[in-house]
DNA sequence: CAATATATTTTGACACGTAAATTAATAGTG
DNA sequence: CACTATTAATTTACGTGTCAAAATATATTG
């Protein structure tokens, strides 16, 4: 067993229930301190000694009105919610060559966004970080703010990443390994910095505050280029030992099937990824412009065969793949994540039939199955959602110390 | 969230420490307090608290004497170990016809063992109880001790099973669906009796007694008629929102392909099983005798070409599994668990270069692959250690009410 | 035997959560 | 409009757990 992580003990109890009171409040927006208490199981006491806490450090702020309709008579409950200005993050996701920003409020409402190009797809870990300030910073005009207004700023890449201690094993956007970005501000930087995997932040949006709201154990799937999952296992981000599980797109569907972009056969994504599809529609994209699943769908409504087998092979993957992970991991919700995605040949009734008939147990209802679409923000939303965490993590640790 | 589970606050934390030093023990086999507050991180006080109250309880013991070789000065340390003799439980494997029972000490050592063959495959609940008395009394009679010193019995089915509340959702093995066992001794039996699915004991107890031991996040996949699989996180036995996950036998490989034991095609099983080598080679398996892979194994090395290709099918297919496991759990370690399974043509260098080849991240070492070769009693082993654990935790909680 | 080293136990202090009592703030009621 | 019933939130007093430090136990070394 791993020795006890520091943390043993009554201190580390009461981090866990301020963060528990607070996730409360994010999840169900509006509460009061009664309610907190029956949700988390606290009781009132304790909740009032963590409310007054967390109101001390800002990060919530009782809302001046009543809920209107119901009158009941007694002490009106006086309800709760987080404290919108108590910080300002932002949220980067690195694509290939194309840096997004999202600016948002403590409670992950977007004050501005904006895109910035990369001089280059891979960088140094000094690169990759004059590319993040000067991607917020533009962020930041557009917002009207300093750039040294953000509390902490979280990054999304693509790669294998240890979030807890911000080092980046590998990432398709640097081209040294192993970096750690320690977890002080930066330097060059007025605010910390946090790293993690894209797919992992996308669950983490979700959870925090997508469809995965209050759901304890679900998958996110995303598909686009790539095909990626985050898992959600008891409230928390599951990684694995190194970081790198979760593939669920290289995971293999066929023995020697189609040729992924990862160099092996069979991948899951080499079917139902853009390229895949169009390639095995027989289409080449245009110069630049990202590959669309849309053209395929348009000729197969016009009746080329060669689309409609496209479209029919990958959401046949598609279904196979699913039933797999609900076949593993039995879960409650299984949440398909997309900024401009199309679902629409891979959630159907058509789909659905089909990933019944490949669950064991056939008879039993198929877990919840939503799609989510989030825009062209949702990585940096990602992003940003962890920056929040990470920065309301910190506000109780803080907390918890000065009390003694 | 869900409202915490009735256990707030420090009482739970007395439970969980008690349960660590106990774990940590059961780990080691003898260790010093010292040591123990080493391995959980507790202070020395809180150990000898621990270690207090479990004596007490007659869980554990001192063991008389030193360490023989390492003569140190100073107070010499006491080691502690547990106490075989603190109870007797049994642990039953319910298969097709037949019931194996094993008989073990506190220490998971083997007293007796019984086979007895079932009046039918499937049975109503109160039929399985009687059956399970009736093989439990036998297996006593060969130990010579009596039914009622058993503490607790452990019982291993296929199926679908709420190991916390003891309710059988569906199981092979029962023609009612849903029964709730119930948490108290059973009717006609004077011990309590905890079921759980197959293939989450065997993982139970490699992770106690066996080569995941110490691990806290491995997969134990067993191959024989069917394929299963057990999955640990972080210490713990997952299970998914029903219980019915970890179907690693019945995740899909091909679109359309080998038919499945289970009605459906192209499942992993349906070309590793036992019943697919045979079925896949040309061979079949003498009336009422199991189905024996060695005789695929011999037809090979004979020049057999269909027993071959049968082989290097299944090792191919279960080269391209675990690497979906690997890829998806990104785990510390796969055990591959049997009782008598001949794991040959599927851990070899050859399947391992097959798998490091279909794994993503190509440059990583692989996760450490095991083969444990359990005998027999496999099954009813995981069982009986389930028993243990069951009745490990009951005395806890007994104890930290027992001191308000 | 004194000095030193190491393991364990005891003691006293501190932190946390909670039940119960108290205070606060409202609606109904005659 | 006082007065009561009712519900929410806070304060108080207390029990429990862990831990640091001191005390104790038991060995070796010189």
């Amino acid at each position: 067993m791993a020795p006890a992580d520091g943390a043993t003990g009554a201190t580390h109890l009461k981090r866990v229930g301020r963060r528990r009171v607070l996730e409360t409040i994010r999840r169900v927006g509006k509460i009061a301190r009664i309610d907190i208490a029956q949700e988390t199981g606290l009781s009132p006491a304790t909740v009032t000694a963590a409310t007054s806490d967390l109101m001390n450090a800002g990060l919530i702020e009782e809302v001046a009105q009543d809920l209107g309709g119901t009158v009941k008579r007694g002490r009106p409950r006086v309800l709760l919610r987080l404290r919108a200005k108590a910080h300002l993050v932002a949220g980067v996701k690195i694509a290939h060559r194309r840096a997004s920003v999202l600016i948002a409020d403590f409670e992950g409402k977007e004050i501005a966004s904006a895109d910035t190009d990369l001089p280059s797809a891979r960088m140094t870990a000094d690169g990759l970080m004059q590319e993040i300030a000067r991607a917020v910073a533009a962020a930041c005009a557009c917002a009207g703010i300093a750039s040294a207004d953000l509390s902490g700023v979280g990054v999304a890449l693509a790669g294998q990443i240890d979030a807890t201690s911000n080092f980046v094993h590998w990432s398709s956007s640097l081209t040294d390994r192993n970096v750690d970005f320690g977890t002080d501000p930066a330097e060059g930087a007025p605010w910390p910095v946090f790293f993690d995997n894209d797919a992992n932040l996308v669950a983490k949006a979700e959870h925090l505050m997508g469809e995965g709201r209050g759901v304890d154990n679900f998958l996110v799937v995303t598909v686009e280029h790539g095909v990626g999952m985050g898992i959600v296992i008891d409230g928390k981000i599951y990684r694995g030992v190194h970081g790198c599980g979760a593939e669920f797109g290289h995971t293999k569907v066929a023995l020697d099937g189609a040729l992924c972009q990862c160099g092996q056969t069979g991948c899951l994504e080499a079917y139902l990824g853009d390229y895949a599809v169009l390639r095995a529609a027989g289409l080449t994209p245009a110069m630049d412009a990202p590959a669309d699943i849309g053209l395929v769908q348009k000729a197969a409504l016009a009746g080329d065969a060669r689309a409609q087998d496209a479209l029919t092979r990958a959401s046949d993957m598609f279904a196979l793949g699913m039933a797999n992970m609900i076949n593993l991991f039995d879960p409650e919700l299984i949440i398909l994540s997309g900024a401009q995605t199309c679902f629409d040949h891979l959630h159907s009734p058509k789909v659905t039939e089909k990933i019944q008939n490949s669950v064991l147990r056939i008879d039993a209802p198929l877990p919840d199955i939503r799609v989510h679409q989030w825009g062209d923000l949702m990585w940096a939303r990602g992003a940003a959602t962890f920056a929040i965490e990470q920065i309301s993590l910190r506000t109780i640790q803080t907390m918890a110390q000065n009390a003694a």
